[in-house]
DNA sequence: CCTCGACCTCAAGTTCCCTTGATGTTACCG
DNA sequence: CGGTAACATCAAGGGAACTTGAGGTCGAGG
């Protein structure tokens, strides 16, 4: 059941976690690629479930299906990226993934106890008090949402 | 120019950083609401503008503006949450940060060294050589993508 | 008074990312 | 040999999140 080594459609959908139709949508976006039977049906190297599994990842990471191609351009599409390509990528999308995380933390960070912006004791914290105006912005701490008009207030 | 405290939708587009149109179909979906004048403009508390800011963010986590709204339902649109609205909101959001960090910092990570693995070295590490079966996965090392195939391979 | 910019509504359009449906072929099972 | 599941293509549909355009209103300035 294992003939070749290669994959059919349905269980790199499987395998992959993503429906059918998504990987021809892919397919067609030159996102992955597969070889033919003499009948006609896909076949699909292993790598490629990881391919899926990186443009996955990609995605929720906020990239387009656009950017993700861009990125993967010059890879081979049948093989798995070896090192240099796979850094090539990585060097790619690293400060992308270092600024999401960065938010995300602040994000995380300021709604639980404006722990980022050094006011631990939760009383009379900008965030939960937000129409109160900052005295003063000193100590290092920055602002969750620089640009929403509590700082800058005249019109 | 600040009539009564109040946000034209252009004000708060510009602060906001988000077009008009954005605002009002904001609107529609009960994300943000505003009072009227006589002459029928929309006029948004200044609290209005923090609100985005945090729909904005939340959006970037990935979440859709349905599930915004529900996290949102019972807060009062017209005023800025209090604290116990908002530690509602961050109780339920924490899980999904705490996530999604953990879920782009592992990404990281293996994309640049496979820090997350433990193999420093480079060499022989499982992402630049994807196609080995692990031998075993002993040492509390987890899997980048735990369902892609390469572990589960009997078909 | 006239114009201009900012605003209004409502319907339709756009982009992204797929899914669904119609229709047909292939592969295997009993 | 017949059925059924898995696959193929292609066109159309769908949801999410907006934007655009048409047509109209309002208030201030020259």
């Amino acid at each position: 059941m294992d003939k070749s080594n290669l994959l059919s459609i349905g269980e790199v959908a499987r395998r992959a976690g993503v429906a059918p139709s998504a990987l021809r949508y892919y397919e067609t976006l030159g996102l992955i690629s597969s070889t033919r039977t003499a009948a006609d049906r896909r076949r699909y190297e292993r790598a490629v479930v990881r391919r899926i599994a990186v443009i996955r990842a990609a995605q929720r990471v906020g990239l387009s299906l656009h950017e993700i191609t861009e990125a993967f351009r010059d890879l081979d599409p049948h093989r798995a990226p070896n090192k240099a390509e796979w850094s090539r990528i990585s060097r790619r999308w690293r400060p992308l993934l270092e600024q999401r995380i960065a938010d995300l933390e602040k994000l995380r960070d300021d709604l639980t106890g404006c722990i980022g912006c050094g006011c631990l004791s939760l009383k009379s914290c900008r965030l939960y008090n937000p129409d109160d105006v900052l005295g003063t912005e000193g100590s290092g701490s920055r602002r969750l949402f620089p640009d929403d008009g509590f700082t800058t207030d005249p019109a």
